[in-house]
RNA sequence: GCGGUUGUAGCUCAGUUGGUUAGAGCGCCUGGUUGUGGUCCAGGAGGUCGCGGGUUCAAAUCCCGUCUUCCGCCCCA
């Protein structure tokens, strides 16, 4: 019926909603705060060679899914379609990092922007919260980002998941494996069409995470990439993995988890949630040791994960976990002469001792105003007609117990407090 | 980007083989009854049937296009 509507792909979060966002995103920030990472936030928009250089040219991200324009100077900018990259940038830029054995701890809640066919849980302007753990190889950070996401979910309420993890190894793992991989499925893939062939030309790992039940049955007894691992790779997993497990976090060895993004390096992992449909990843992450280099920093080690708020909240709704709406403190009815000069005062007053209240401005009748006093949810409901008006006084009712008391005006706020 | 699906009041949906002023429930507003939400009673507002074109004496209903929704693929958070 309106005539403009929120372009495709994007949606409006309305205040019946809003508090669910605030809940996901306090919860974030409140863990992230409590794990000693600092709020960081940058534009909406970037140099679009900054995404190209750090997702990888040949990322499917890179190549169609980007909000990318020119800007009345000339100059290719570009929606930032992840997260990663810009806190990267932004920490070389303000010396966060890129001092000998300096340790930067970030987090953040962004949207992103990825020109992508919508579906529930996959729109064109998404949403994350995420943190980088940056200057670190211990196997102890990796530990440590995996853990924050796991109990994110966690102080979320969201218990239908499960965490998979995998170690893809550096350039020289990859540069094997990719050929074990591609000798194995050339059989099969000789009678395939180009989807396929141009998938595995441009990235054969990437053949791992397919649904295709002919290539699943072809991969099952492919060679994993494990076996191919470095020393210093297996060993770092092995620490990984051993420090999870004594914070007792549980996780799946999945040899097949692949990311996306080409800068990752070593760990990978996904959390997974049970009732997503096809959009079963909850949150991604890994160690992209990589990357700082690949920006123009000096070569430092980082791992991060980032976490998708739409997801959590298809997540919550599906497991009956979302909050309830907080209502307000009080909802002054007032009806008769000089009722509504009273009602206005005592809101007055209220707010400034730090409640919340509302009120009726239209002049409705008592009863409407009832009706919007149950409505609002509110605590309190005070009542301001002709007799309290000449007496001075007002009526409190509280909503909960049904208990109702008429007390001196003055005496409200002290009543409310006790 | 590919295949499919959806679109009628704020919400959930009816609307028969095309046929007069397009309906219901809930919600919303007003009044009445209980000093005061609830209940009950009476009344009311709100839709160019996603949008555009076509066929027809006549289109919510048939055809074409387009937008949107959701599902699968793809991709990923």
């Amino acid at each position: 019926m309106p005539k403009y509507k929120a372009p495709r792909g994007t949606y409006d979060v309305v205040p019946e909603n809003a508090h669910h966002w605030r809940f996901v995103e306090d919860t974030f920030a409140e863990l992230a705060t409590s794990y000693g990472y600092g709020e960081i936030r940058t534009p909406v928009f970037e140099e679009t060679d900054l995404f190209v250089r750090s997702s990888g040219d040949t990322s499917e991200v890179v190549t169609k899914q980007m909000y990318t324009f020119e800007d009345k100077g000339g100059r290719s900018m570009t929606l930032k379609p992840e997260a990663t990259a810009p806190a990267i940038r932004a920490c070389l830029e303000h010396s966060l990092i890129g001092q000998q054995s300096q340790v930067a701890r970030v987090w953040y809640k962004t949207p992103i922007f990825r020109y992508e066919r919508p579906q529930k849980g996959r729109c064109r302007q998404a949403h994350q919260v995420g943190m980088e753990l940056v200057g670190s190889t211990a196997p102890a950070a990796d530990a440590e980002v995996i853990e924050m996401t796991v109990r994110f979910y966690q102080a979320l309420g969201i218990k239908d998941l499960k965490v998979l993890l995998n170690s893809i190894g550096r350039d020289a793992t990859r540069a094997a494996y990719r050929d074990a991989i591609m000798s194995h499925v050339q059989g099969w893939l000789k009678d395939q069409d180009d989807e396929f062939r141009v998938k595995a030309e441009k990235n054969p790992l990437r053949l791992l995470d397919t649904k295709d039940p002919d290539l699943l049955a072809v991969l099952s007894d492919a060679p994993i990439i494990t076996d191919y691992l470095e020393d210093a790779s297996k060993s770092h997993i092995d620490e990984v993995l051993r420090l999870l497990g004594a914070a007792g976090i549980e996780f799946e060895y999945e040899p097949r988890i692949v990311r996306g993004l080409d800068y990752y390096t070593d760990t990978v992992f996904e959390v997974q949630g049970m009732n997503l449909g096809a959009q079963s990843a909850l949150c991604g992450g890994g160690r992209y040791d990589g990357l700082v280099e690949a920006l123009g920093g000096p070569a430092t080690p980082a791992v991060g994960a980032a976490m998708g708020i739409e997801r959590a909240l298809i997540a919550l709704e599906e497991e009956g976990a979302l909050p309830e709406a907080a209502g307000i403190d009080m909802f002054i009815v007032a009806a008769g002469d000089g009722a509504s000069e009273q009602a206005a005062a005592l809101a007055r007053e209220l707010r400034d001792a730090g409640l919340s209240c509302s009120l009726d401005i239209d002049g409705r009748s008592r009863k409407a105003q009832m009706k919007l006093a149950s409505r609002s949810g509110a605590t309190w409901t005070a009542i301001i007609c002709d007799e309290e008006v000449s007496a001075n006084e007002v009526t409190l009712l509280n909503v909960e117990t049904g208990e109702q008391n008429r007390v001196a005006r003055a005496e409200v706020l002290a009543r409310l407090k006790s």
